[in-house]
DNA sequence: TTAATATTTTTGTAGTAACAACAGTTGTAG
DNA sequence: CTACAACTGTTGTTACTACAAAAATATTAA
């Protein structure tokens, strides 16, 4: 059994190690790294409305303490906006950019296609068991932070 | 079926990231990165031979093109050795040393327990099932390098 | 043998991450 | 109102990673 589990762990490494390097091919000629490109889709998620940085991270698939500097380069490229929380000035608001969505959606389709060879292993009804197991791996009793 | 593709490829991720969080956890108080110990626990595997980087490059989880600073790092605290070999002296025989082969089994114990809490929320029926999915998504056609 | 090519590892460089310390703003207690 | 604590985000520092170029050795061809 202690068996199984190294397998399973070490066999997760392993598929996130793949995909993060077919990510990285794919988002490379729009000069993205994986985080970024996943700040920018939690943005649009936000549909347009500014969120604070903590929700950004909240949101974020790793913690990465250094959301601020990775906001910073998404700046520079003009992909996001970012001001003072007026009511809060604690907080900033931060919000994807027209050129952002833009961006976003060009490459959309390309990230479906990457997405799509990746799991091309899987049948239908593997992939729909595979994703309520993973969900089930990750899932936390309680605290949803 | 395209949001199924993705929601797959974050579940992954989201688990790896779940997973490297604590195993660093773990490994923290030994002072070792995870990369440093999956290096170690390679070298284990080939039961005192000596191998070559490229050797180690294959096996790891990531290709990681710097192995060579990885493993100073592991010189450095004893844990390795290195020298080069006599045979091709373009390859260096690296080996893991009896002090590295004790903080491994030091570890083994504490790092099975993390893979157990990791994998707690799964059933052994499940697990097994799993296992045999997340092998199948990284399975390659052909190569096996 | 010599030159050209390939293989294996190392190193330079720049970008990114982790951790902790810091600064600015807000809330609360006296 | 002032002082203290809490919250939010930024910055300093150090270490790590990726990519490419370099160095050292081996192999091949002329």
């Amino acid at each position: 059994m202690e068996e199984m589990n190294k397998a399973i762990v070490t066999g997760i490494l392993r598929a996130g190690a793949q995909i993060e390097e077919r990510l990285n091919e794919s988002l490379k000629a729009a000069q993205l790294s994986v985080p970024q490109f996943n700040v920018l889709r939690i943005l649009r998620g936000q549909k347009q409305r500014a969120v604070s940085l903590s929700v950004v991270q909240r949101h974020m698939i790793k913690k990465m303490s250094n959301t601020s500097r990775l906001i910073d380069k998404l700046m520079d490229k003009g992909l996001v906006s970012r001001e003072v929380c007026a009511k809060n000035r604690r907080q900033v608001d931060i919000c994807i950019t027209l050129q952002g969505l833009e961006l976003l959606q060009q490459l959309d389709s390309i990230i479906a296609t990457t997405e799509e060879a990746l799991t091309k292993n899987l049948s239908p009804e593997e992939k729909k068991h595979f994703l309520q197991l993973i969900r089930q791996f990750s899932a936390v009793p309680q605290e949803k932070n």
